[in-house]
DNA sequence: TATGAATGAGTCTTCATTCAT
DNA sequence: GATGAATGAAGACTCATTCAT
């Protein structure tokens, strides 16, 4: 990858990061074609040069911002995740949770957030570099899943998360695609006649 | 009045399809962004200038071509279903036949149409009109879904054909976001846990 | 000029016209550069190819639209010089009312067909025929001034116009250059001081 | 922070220097619409994209080349002043001497800066900024006028002045309206008939 | 006589990338 | 190691004018 571009220094490291998050945000905030080295370097309050001599190129930049940007989303999620209480929930009340952790679409910085993730899915399919990072995405996202139904109460196999999980993206891109739809609501639907096949940990 | 974009001609009609056809093409084969007014014109072998000439804006020739890919897309789709014959199916046949009737993905060419259907999807997000495009089209492929559905002695119900897209989609997603997946194994697998559900026509 | 430009139909004549006014428009709206084919024809609604086939080029339009707009000046003009009553006038009276005749400025389009009035003065400079054109308006305007003088009960000598009229311009010209300057002000204060020069017609 | 438009380098301010200089120079020579990307690096000899590179967009840099047109006209009358003689002058004299100071026509070159003086005053108009340059330009016309007066023995007070400017202006902008006329002529001639009510300083 | 169609040339501006320092 | 400077290529779009009909 960076055979010249050192950048081992602390103050290059640092200064790297800072590249990567403004492209990052720029990124979620504004979809692929927002990703300049001119927006980069202003956002991040570097010099334009420096945007290309910490990384190769412009798709190198890119890559290293859609991994920051499924990273932030994670975080996000996994913050929802950890405030989940264990106890037992019936199948409503277990879609609405599920909803909320994974799908949060309050704010207008959530609802960006959302779309981009998609976004990044769909985008990622034109370079396997970005594919293999978008797998690494949805493992964690699956293995979370598996926290909230623990903690919930339901034994989660993989194909039962696996099944869950593409109701929840199937119902997003049907939302996506509807004008003004309600995100959180078209995957608590589609989710309320999944749910209930769920087995429950102890029975 | 209506003194450029006229294209009342035939051959200014067939012009300006042309044109359309060769932006569609790109925006299959290359995403969104490879739909630049040079690259249209070299394709459709068509002089720069008559891309502007026949369309007010790039955005509106992308618009176009949105519209042409989602109706290539669906004469596809629609010539598969014509062809599915009437008689009843067993679970793991119906779920082989919709694979293979909504996500064919033998050549090279298929593949990238499924790509670009999603990339579609997804990226209408940010453009209202493009959205609306995109319901349609989705209203289409539902339609399709019960026309399949019901020559295989099967009842097929709005709910049910939601959720059984979702499924789909989710899957595709899923497997899109994996390198090297077999889209229309994804898809098969995912269906045959939920095709079970759809009860027979004349039980 | 025109050699196979017929136009000598009445429609042609009509529509020559209603091209010539729009064009017209244009110019006392935004200047010189506002003044395009595409424009012209549009105000005017009639096809684009009309303003080459009724006029050699665009600078054979343009020179028709300064015409025009310096009749459409010149004739608003008129119009308030007729509303002068004949009346012995003293000093500062005088001064006020060749300001309010010669340089209404209380609407914007007023105030614009002040600032077209002197645009054309100037760019006309670069053309010959057009300079011609501006020199004709020169002159009316010497008459209509002598006209408000003789009505005013001053005589009016030709030198005596001429500085006159010499004033009002410098006056508008180093108001133009201030910003948010008060015009019809300036052009008042400065007749102020020569107003008294002009002899009385009986004395 | 200012990742262009920098030119802090003595070499950077070099090349831009040079761009106001082209531009201005095609400001002068054939009016604001020869001012163009493409034609002021040309002239410059400099590369296309570093007219957009030193200055914010095409507006910025007319700007600057009105400035410099400005300054290089300013430049010139300060030179005529310079070389006036201090010593008391007669009415005609002084008439004359304001004439060849401030509207030297007798090279090509001289007569269009003239013209250019005018069109700046005027074209100006339409944009805040151009016109806050041009008053500024007018104030230190005023000043010379001053200085010229003293040093022909006359008292300059503000009013004065204006007047003398409107006078000098009016009588041009009748000059340039008329074909092949001799500008400095008329100006003299206008200027014989007020340069008499100026007192002299000692009297 | 008109005009819809068409286009080469040119408009301003953005961008990824290179390079001298 | 870092970066200000620089630029060729391409971006979307406009325009005066020509021409076939």
């Amino acid at each position: 990858m960076s055979q010249m571009t050192a950048a081992t220094t602390p103050k290059g490291e640092r200064r790297r990061a800072a590249l990567v998050a403004a492209a990052g945000e720029l990124l979620v905030e504004g979809g692929f074609e927002s990703v300049r080295h001119r927006a980069v370097a202003h956002r991040a309050h570097i010099p334009l040069a420096a945007t290309t001599y910490y990384f190769e190129s412009l798709g190198d930049l890119l890559s290293n911002a859609v991994a920051y940007a499924g990273e932030l989303d994670l975080a996000a999620v996994r913050g929802r995740v950890e405030a989940v209480s264990r106890r037992k929930r019936g199948d409503s009340a277990l879609a609405k949770l599920l909803t909320s952790v994974f799908f949060a679409c309050d704010t207008a910085a959530e609802r960006g957030a959302l779309v981009s993730r998609y976004e990044r899915m769909v985008l990622c399919t034109r370079d396997p570099e970005l594919t293999r990072l978008q797998a690494q995405v949805r493992n964690v996202l699956a293995e979370l899943h598996v926290e909230v139904l623990t903690r919930s109460g339901r034994r989660a196999t993989g194909p039962g998360v696996d099944r869950l999980m593409a109701i929840e993206d199937g119902a997003v891109l049907a939302a996506l695609t509807t004008h003004g739809a309600d995100v959180p609501r078209a995957v608590r639907e589609a989710l309320g006649t999944v749910v209930d096949d769920l087995a429950p940990l102890h029975p």
